[in-house]
DNA sequence: GCGATGCATGTTGGCGTTAACACGAACGGC
DNA sequence: GCCGTTCGTGTTAACGCCAACATGCATCGC
């Protein structure tokens, strides 16, 4: 039997007007209204000005998804990104999020709260099954030898800020995290210390073992012994803790932490127990953030440009995007030592 | 004449494997690859492990632009948010992204850089033009005047963090401002200190103002002269040099700065000129910031649920999405004063 | 006068998916 | 043996938009 089509109306969720509504009520062709729509020329004026009055009248708003369904193409990128409430990655997103704006599309944002393999799978897919043309990849762990996170395939993708899949063929941006380690404990080298004590950021983190990897070649280029590493977890009060355990040993002349706020947290532990900074210590951060200019005292820190990153993301996801171009490069966005009242020159005890 | 249509290919982008492909391989129609898709039942078992199959061969991944042109619902909620670098800002981003993968949803985020009209009109119109089912604004600067700011029609808006167009019919939530702001002017008070210093937050924002007039009338109540409003910008910079003014005041012993980093600045005024804290003068924040416990002194804060805000905008959001339940009540979420060594009781000069 | 050219507009088909329905097979109760 | 059920699967028709092509009407050169 062949199916004989009802001529009655089918359930259907609520819609707004469409092209064909406009271009009933304006008297033309859906075509004329797509091309008003598009603000595109061969269009006569009375004619465009008519559309556009109808489009009023109808509260028109053209159907993103029919359009990328007709496109192919969503103008959108997908972000999965780990812990959205750290500083540094609050001010990449921001940084993408504008140069997104500027090359007229939006992000697709997926949070991790927890950077284990599931919930990055689960993002993962997520985006994934989501209307996007590319998808950036911000975790700064790197879970690389994870077999259950697995990147999709036939979506361009971008990684900022772990070296995860670079081996997969992927273009990454970064921070040049060794330029900035080097120069922060350097700074502290050339102002006499003997050596630099590094609080790292936590293990999983891959900017923070280049940083520590760096702090480390640059005490042994110098020749000095190298102290224990110490493990914090990027937090103020990691920072904390260790630097009470570092102010009391004399010893301890100059630290250089792998970010600003675990410097903060460090700070306050000298100023706990009396230690003078920079008088009898120097302390050097890691990104400078808004805040750092005001820490007391002012922090010597490291700046990352995480503008100038946000800015290389969109723009090889943008070509990998529009030209095809997914040729699996590593950009480096060099840091700047910013010099402030928290380093001193060494003053033997 | 009747077009006659060419059997040629059309020229179009390159596109994946689709429900048809797999259909094919899979030797089904695409209606049971659809269904398995969705995980659903009514399918045997060996049937849909052929098809399963079929779509990893194929890489199949479904397109979200035809699933949602046929649904009518795209899954996501568009953000226009002002200034994502704020720290606030940022921690309310990451709690509405949370929140909105809990429920099945992603965030389309549009970010606005300066909270002029016309940029903000442009982000609502491109977010209007994208794939969303309801709009979040989070524009602390309150705009409602302003003739050129026109939310969109015919999406669902909840509104965080001011009260533009509350009075046109929104749902709003936010963070009790008056009840953080008389918490913090209160405790200064309950101390014994004769009157209560504010630096506010910019002139356009809205919670700023309502600051303010918490502080306000908090001192009117409690009978004290109600000192000159000092003007800040949310900057640790800004707090800094109006810091500095205050400092040169001896009257002045207590201060209650809008958010934590314009206190961070007052603290850094404070110590540059000698005068100590809270022995000399007590601070209060407003915000509870992750590094506020670790400032010197760890300051007196005003705690801000950033995470209940944005579950509760996400809820609303997608009861007016699912349940068109758009009633436009205001939530406002409490606040708890944290109190840290920042504050003492006074001691006349 | 006639074909050539350009311009504004209309017609058609289909992007990938799914809701609604159709249909045949297997089963069960009487 | 016949009539219901269920169950698994297939068929069809959109969803709203736009690329490609068709068409019809002026204008123009010769």
């Amino acid at each position: 039997m062949v199916h004989v089509p009802r001529p009655e109306r089918r359930a259907s969720p609520p819609r707004g007007a469409s092209l064909v509504d406009v271009a009933k009520l304006a008297g033309v062709s859906t075509q004329t209204v797509s091309r008003v729509s598009h603000g595109s020329e061969k269009v006569a004026p009375t004619t465009a000005e008519a559309v556009r009055a109808a489009m009023r009248t109808l509260e028109y708003r053209p159907n993103g998804a029919a359009r990328a369904l007709r496109r192919g193409s969503f103008r959108s990128i997908g972000v999965v990104m780990f812990a959205p409430d750290n500083i540094g990655t609050s001010m990449t997103l921001n940084a993408l999020s504008t140069e997104a704006a500027g090359r007229g599309y939006s992000l697709t944002l997926n949070a991790v709260q927890h950077p284990t393999a599931g919930e990055v799978s689960t993002a993962l897919s997520r985006i994934d099954a989501n209307a996007v043309d590319g998808l950036i990849v911000v975790l700064e762990e790197h879970l690389s030898g994870h077999p259950a996170v697995v990147l999709p395939d036939g979506v361009p993708i971008v990684v900022i800020d772990t070296e995860m899949s670079l081996r997969r063929g992927h273009p990454v941006v970064d921070t040049d995290q060794r330029m900035g380690a080097t120069q922060a404990t350097q700074h502290l080298l050339d102002l006499g210390h003997p050596t630099v004590w590094h609080i790292a950021g936590p293990e999983a983190s891959s900017s923070a073992l280049r940083r520590a990897e760096a702090w480390r070649a640059t005490l042994e280029r110098a020749g000095r012994t190298v102290p224990d590493l110490l493990r914090g977890d990027w937090s103020a009060d990691s920072g904390h803790r260790i630097g009470r355990e570092l102010a009391a040993d004399p010893e301890v002349t100059a630290i250089f932490a792998a970010n600003d706020q675990m410097a903060l947290g460090v700070l306050r532990a000298m100023h706990e127990v009396g230690r003078e900074v920079p008088g009898s210590v120097s302390i050097v951060g890691f990104d400078d953030t808004q805040d750092a200019a005001n820490y007391w005292p002012p922090l010597t820190t490291v700046h990352q440009h995480f503008d100038a990153v946000g800015r290389c993301a969109i723009d090889r996801m943008v070509r990998a995007i529009e030209a095809g171009d997914t040729s699996a490069v590593l950009e480096e966005v060099p840091t700047e030592l910013v010099i402030r009242a928290s380093t001193a020159p060494y003053r033997a005890v």
